[in-house]
DNA sequence: TTGTTTGCAAACGCTTTGCATGGAC
DNA sequence: GTCCATGCAAAGCGTTTGCAAACAA
């Protein structure tokens, strides 16, 4: 996963500093978190020291722009970034805040969109809301109240 | 429209004030753009002089929580809102911010997500984004090009 | 050497908050 | 009369920017 990065990086002539590495050290191992700057920032910084934020912003914008690493953004929470940029669906618990990916059943077909719509699809972004079992039972929600907060 | 979003909130126990009734008036005259919270300000304050950005902000939030209207947020731009509550799915262009509304040629199924992630679903989001036909010929974006920027 | 990357601090933009006043019901 | 809604100003937050210094290639 590490080397792939690595790999990618090269090819596209960006510079692997400590401050880098380290950062993609944080987004292997907490990559099951789909973790925010903040946890990567945080988590990097042990292995470099004067790692500063606006380093780890910088670095997770290149990244992501290359198509190395994928964006998510919300919108009761932080920004994400995962490893895994093939299309998929994330389910997101609006408790715990916790990301699980999902597989779809069907082709994201961006084919049928151009035509029927004539518009070019560069991305795409799937996502359900709602309560993991442990959140669900612990705040005691019934499985037909489909409303509110 | 407007008298079914009228019919809901008196529902809900929702106060009928000026702002907010020139509020929603912004919000179905511009539907179409799927607005944002400061075009349905300069909007609604035509009619609603001492209309207060504070105050469409906390309108739109009371909406969106009692799924009266849809808050949609990206990751380039600001929020935007829709009166279309069922899910769909949203076409994004980059360039000019248009959305357009695209109809799912399969069904959502959240009963399927429940099953076998155990996870209930409450909300979904999906979105294309890309270029409009008129945006990707000014800009020259070939239709090989699924890369970056 | 050269252009990229870094780190600091300050700014940014959208959104939210606290709180006193106003107004719908 | 009661409680919700409003408007102002200020703060909040995650993120971005400007710029000089440091450094990978």
């Amino acid at each position: 996963m590490k080397a792939a990065i690595l790999e990618k990086m090269k090819e596209r002539g960006l510079k692997l500093t400590p401050q880098r590495l380290s950062i993609i050290d944080a987004l292997v191992d907490k990559a099951l978190l789909h973790p925010s700057a903040d946890l990567i920032y945080h988590e990097a910084k042990k292995s470099a020291k004067s790692l500063s934020l606006s380093t780890v912003y910088a670095t997770l914008g290149e990244l992501s722009k290359h198509r190395i690493i994928q964006l998510l953004e919300f919108d009761t929470m932080e920004n994400r970034y995962e490893l895994d940029v093939t299309p998929h669906v994330n389910v997101v618990c609006k408790e715990c805040k916790r990301i699980l990916d999902y597989e779809l059943p069907f082709l994201i077909n961006s084919q049928a969109v151009l035509r029927r719509l004539r518009f070019f699809v560069t991305d795409s972004r799937f996502d359900f809301y709602g309560y993991c079992e442990k959140c669900r039972n612990r705040l005691d929600i019934p499985l037909k109240n489909q409303d509110l907060d």
